[in-house]
DNA sequence: CCTACCGGTTCTGTATACAGAATGTGGATG
DNA sequence: CATCCACATTCTGTATACAGAACCGGTAGG
């Protein structure tokens, strides 16, 4: 493996961490020689990190010259579930067709758990959403479709953003797990409707959840100017 | 709009253009210099134009130095339609909702007379092809989503590789004509659910044809291997 | 008082130079 | 004759220098 990790991924990972933990606000402008001199590379590979976060949909080129980082409205996070509901039905279909029932009937079996794991005192609910990654893991390995996986990678770097947004309450993730569950137990049971299905009920209640607290802040959250580097 | 195209997007769309028709075969090596010499730029921009090709898909990172363009098997093929039909009926479904039933109506015109167009001397099925464009342009435009659009626009880059490994023989195309009819027809009638049924039957039939067009040639399309700088 | 033009400044896009690493080759040795 | 090591060549990754273009400010004119 690499030791020496290139420049240009360093910055792409430390900008791309930024932006997802809302530390660079969305509408903040981005110049080259500015972020090159503060991430301590040159201009060159920060522009190769620039291109891949615009590739990425996190960065868009402002009107002439500057790139900014891309809004995330209520109606930008309802184009995200639109294709995320596309792709994730597809994924679930394909794991229970093709994904081996013993990794999912251990994922079950986790999932089960998880109100032990909800308990513990775990404010970014990493091991929560460790298995939730786990779980994204194993589908992806069972789909065995790199368009697919990459097309989802990139999708779930904006879905961690929508999720920074706003902490989730404990209710929801209790359900969110319960709906997880029926996921897991349908591939496991080689079910690729209910699997489907069960995928398509989960998004529907993730984004109206989602709605539901956007609405409760309403004005918070989203699109505050706060500009960086106007004194 | 730019008189002055980037050095970076030329480079970008003629090494894209090249591979997408085949003059680039796959397993072709990129070398940066060799590359940037013969298109006339200087590696910085070469290097951004390889870039985006690795993010589309189309080149990717040999073992070690070097980057090889993309193999194009009946594999891969099959996972791009795996994507394709989940991105495409999601496309199509959100299109009947939300388009505008005039637009469809002309379009449902121009395919049920179709067979006029099949019947003119083109041989690259230029007029054919473009309807079919302006079809996937006007679904575009009204589901209104650009992570959606943006998906479906990496993938039919790899769609019209696909197309260039064979021709379509004239039966093929005109029952793909009468499938778009219906698909059209459904979205004007928005009819999100027939539009979307509908759009599955196309891409099944789609590659099923493939597969059974390949299975002629076998051995003759796909991988040879005739390196093109190697005297 | 508003508008249009002009100069300065800053930024992007491109080219090139340099360092480190990897690969392949040649010769020497077992 | 095979194998291993050392050297040379080539390539990638990075830094920097330069040119052109776009913005911003001021100033002069209507």
């Amino acid at each position: 493996m690499a030791v020496t990790q290139r420049a240009s991924d360093r910055a792409y990972q430390t900008l791309r961490d930024e932006i997802v933990e809302w530390e660079l606000r969305p509408g903040s402008v981005l110049g080259e020689v500015e972020q090159s001199t503060r991430l301590g590379v040159s201009r060159t590979p920060l522009r190769e990190a620039l291109a891949r976060l615009m590739a990425d949909g996190l960065v868009s080129p402002q009107s002439g010259r500057g790139l900014v980082v891309t809004e995330l409205s209520l109606a930008s996070i309802r184009e995200i579930f639109e294709v995320r509901q596309a792709l994730e039905e597809q994924a679930a279909r394909l794991a229970a067709r093709r994904g081996d029932p013993a990794v999912f009937e251990q994922l079950e079996i986790e999932f089960a758990a998880v109100n032990d794991l909800l308990e513990h005192d775990d404010p970014a609910r990493h091991a929560y959403y460790g298995l939730v990654a786990r779980l994204d893991e194993a589908i992806d390995d069972s789909v065995d479709n790199s368009y697919l996986a990459a097309a989802l990678s990139t999708l779930r770097t904006h879905l961690v953003r929508v999720r920074r947004l706003a902490v989730d309450d404990p209710a929801r993730l209790s359900a969110a797990a319960a709906e997880h569950l029926l996921i897991v137990q349908a591939i496991a049971a080689r079910d690729a409707e209910l699997a489907a299905h069960a995928t398509q009920v989960h998004l529907h209640q993730a984004l109206r959840n989602i709605q539901k607290m956007a609405h409760l802040h309403q004005s918070a959250g989203a699109t505050s100017p706060a500009p960086k580097g106007t004194p």
